[in-house]
DNA sequence: AATTCGTCTTGACATTTGTCAATGTTTTTT
DNA sequence: AAAAAACATTGACAAATGTCAAGACGAATT
């Protein structure tokens, strides 16, 4: 399963076998069972973890048990919760399979001793933040200024790969609307 | 001026006397009267920039012409457009100044140059996008979780230096609401 | 094979929010 | 000081969305 990784990295920056090696040593392969948790809400979360094989979601629960998804994370994505790894708070998010999914786990500890030993990959992992953040950013500015439907549309182009995997009240909850409007909008998409 | 970012940088990072002087040499101040414009949409934007007085708003303007306000920008803060500057896409935002603002410049070759002489510098900045991240994360978490209501009183209790100088419809736009809704919440919780 | 569970859809109704138009107020500009 | 522009509020109505309840369907489990 580390293949995948290796893949994945090749493709994004150059690094020599010692180098593949010692990410490797620090690696730890996690199986998960369709709704198996990788991360409980509370939970002091470590890791980053690379998904090598399946599909996470990211989610909160409200005090009303209510969930609110903030992110699927598929082959080839990171998953986590930086935000409690970073600042060492509990974690305000869970993880949870939703398909059998393999995972590669890096504690804090060694994820930082990666990216000391090995300059390329921290600056990788630095511009794979500042991705991220801008994508959050656009994800903002779509929820303040489109209606579900455009948002729904969106999600449809932006990640097909996702929306055929995950139940459709899932996908709802990522957009922040209830299941019932959802499946009206499918229905009004269907007639065009 | 440039003493408000040395007072920022010192509360966060440890210089020397000839770093700061290598990283004043680059700065450039920049004074925007009230209503005139840092950035437009579709302008190329290579630089960062540091409030040290004032207020910016960054905003997109859709189709039907309407502005959406992705961010405001006080004093010790920053603004731009990292996706542009990063990506060299032209900036889909525009950043105007609604106060009288001097904003430090610093262009992407400059800061880049003291991101690799500062190493101290290239952490912090890049531990900051890493906090803009999650900041972007739970904003998007609230927009899906929260109703208006909600969301416009935990805006008045995370940003009050903000809420008060700033006109309500444009933290109606900021929350993704028009207006009159904001007025009409507003007076709701006057009644309470 | 039968049963349970998860999923998706639909109807009926309530609530929230947007839109348009009007008005009074404040702030800015001339 | 007068005029113009920006701002905040309100009413009336329409549109969007949520909630609750019910039912159909298929997948997973026993």
């Amino acid at each position: 399963m580390f293949d995948v990784f290796q893949d994945y990295l090749s493709q994004k920056i150059t690094l020599s076998a010692q180098e593949f090696d010692l990410i490797k040593s620090v690696a730890k392969i996690k199986k998960l069972r369709k709704r198996q948790y990788l991360l409980q809400q509370g939970d002091f979360w470590k890791y980053k973890a690379f998904v090598c094989q399946g599909l996470l979601r990211s989610f909160r629960t409200d005090d009303k048990g209510v969930d609110h998804i903030i992110q699927f994370s598929i082959e080839n994505w990171w998953a986590g919760d930086i935000e409690s790894s970073t600042l060492g708070n509990p974690s305000k998010n869970n993880i949870e399979a939703l398909e059998t999914t393999t995972v590669l786990l890096f504690s804090n500890n060694d994820f930082e001793m990666l990216e000391s030993k090995i300059p390329v990959f921290k600056d990788f992992i630095a511009a794979l933040i500042t991705q991220s953040y801008f994508a959050s950013q656009n994800r903002v500015h779509d929820s303040i200024s489109m209606n579900s439907e455009e948002r729904y549309s969106k999600f449809l182009k932006t990640y097909p790969q996702i929306a055929n995997r995950v139940p459709q009240h899932m996908i709802a909850s990522y957009l922040g609307i209830s299941a019932e409007t959802l499946s009206r909008i499918r229905k009004q998409i269907q007639k065009k």
